[in-house]
RNA sequence: GGUCGGUUGGAUGAGAGGCUUAGUCAACGGUCUGCAAAACCGUCUACACCCGUUCGAAUCGGGUACCGACCU
């Protein structure tokens, strides 16, 4: 354990579009390293225009680990994503004194470098049988059995949000414990540094590089990939802005123009999520980008690295 | 010049004297420990203007302004 705290992992984060992708390739070369993806839609095959994966020539250029490697309909959580990203960043810790992590998946990010709470994971029968039941018997009713089951989480739940009330149900009809008894809310400690750098730009130049991006992926053909993905648009992992809006244009409910203007909504909202999470973040070192090219980048995190080293 | 109709928050759009805040969209702020690009919450309280009726008017009456339709 010792020998791996020469060990760095370096989590380059920021909200979507903000320049991570094109600055990732570079900086792992720097570092003589892998890139470790953390987001939550580039791991999944099929869908690649809309989540704006890396180009085959990015990806060739440097080896990348979850990304384009999940099926659409398989299961997938931030919990698992820690068990899986820190097995590889122990295999590589003998190789790779510094890793490279890159996303914008908030929890992904956090379930790395804080930990996750150890609760089991809800078996597929368990999952079932309560979406059924919510279905069935309504919000209110699982409110009054939440209650009742486990009383401390009650008190702080979110009572309108059906996710989470759902799942702390789940755990305690599959586990027979309560909720509670599992959230232990704890930073867990990781035998290696942790260095994240977070990119940053003014929100103007930000949500201009959004709508932009939103345009080159509709010229890029991103209505054909979503075509392809259609017949299962239920999955969860085409809950995805970019592809919802798109359905409602297959399903004749919207102009293909109206469609266009809501990705660029959503993903303005969904990079405003991003910041205000980040923005809790004490660890992380921000870099504003709107004004440096590339090379400008690199030196300041060459920088943050070598005053991080001691 | 005349007759009739309209004027509601950033946009759209209900409401036809009190049940204080329509709704939707946009904008903005936030929550977050298991599908998180998910799910959820909060803020923005307007009735063109003036005078009047009324305990009380966005809602009724009169006038002014602007817009529209029709008439001479």
């Amino acid at each position: 354990m010792a020998t791996l705290m020469n060990n760095t992992l370096v989590v380059l984060l920021g909200p979507t579009a903000v320049g991570k992708t094109e600055l990732s390739i570079r900086l792992a070369k720097l570092l003589s390293c892998d890139i470790i993806s953390a987001d939550s839609r580039q791991i999944y095959k099929e869908i690649d225009i809309g989540t704006a994966k890396p180009t085959k020539e990015e990806l060739q250029e440097v080896k990348h680990h979850f990304i384009d490697v999940l099926p659409l309909d398989q299961y997938y959580s931030a919990a698992q994503y820690e068990t899986d990203a820190l097995a590889l960043i122990s295999s590589q810790a003998a190789t790779q004194p510094y890793q490279l992590m890159v996303g914008g998946s908030m929890m992904y990010i956090d379930a790395v470098t804080k930990g996750i709470d150890d609760i089991p994971t809800i078996e597929d029968e368990t999952r079932e049988e309560m979406r059924r039941k919510f279905e069935k018997e309504g919000l209110d009713a699982l409110c009054a059995e939440l209650r009742l089951l486990d009383p401390e989480y009650y008190d702080l739940v979110d009572k309108k949000n059906h996710k989470r009330i759902v799942h702390a149900l789940e755990i305690c009809y599959q586990t027979g414990r309560t909720y509670t008894s599992f959230r232990k809310n704890q930073t867990k400690e990781r035998p290696f540094r942790i260095l994240k750098i977070g990119l940053r730009r003014e929100r103007e130049n930000l949500f201009a590089r959004i709508n932009t991006r939103v345009d080159q992926m509709m010229q890029q053909g991103l209505m054909d990939e979503v075509r392809r993905v259609y017949p299962r648009r239920e999955l969860n992992s085409l809950n995805t802005v970019g592809y919802k809006e798109l359905f409602k244009v297959l399903d004749g409910e919207w102009e293909l123009k109206m469609a266009v203007e809501r990705m660029k909504k959503n993903t303005r909202v969904y990079a405003k999520k991003q910041m205000t999470w980040f923005a809790h973040d004490t660890d992380i070192h921000w870099i504003d980008v709107d004004k440096l090219n590339i090379e400008q980048q690199i030196q300041q995190i060459s920088a943050l690295l070598e005053s991080n080293t001691e």
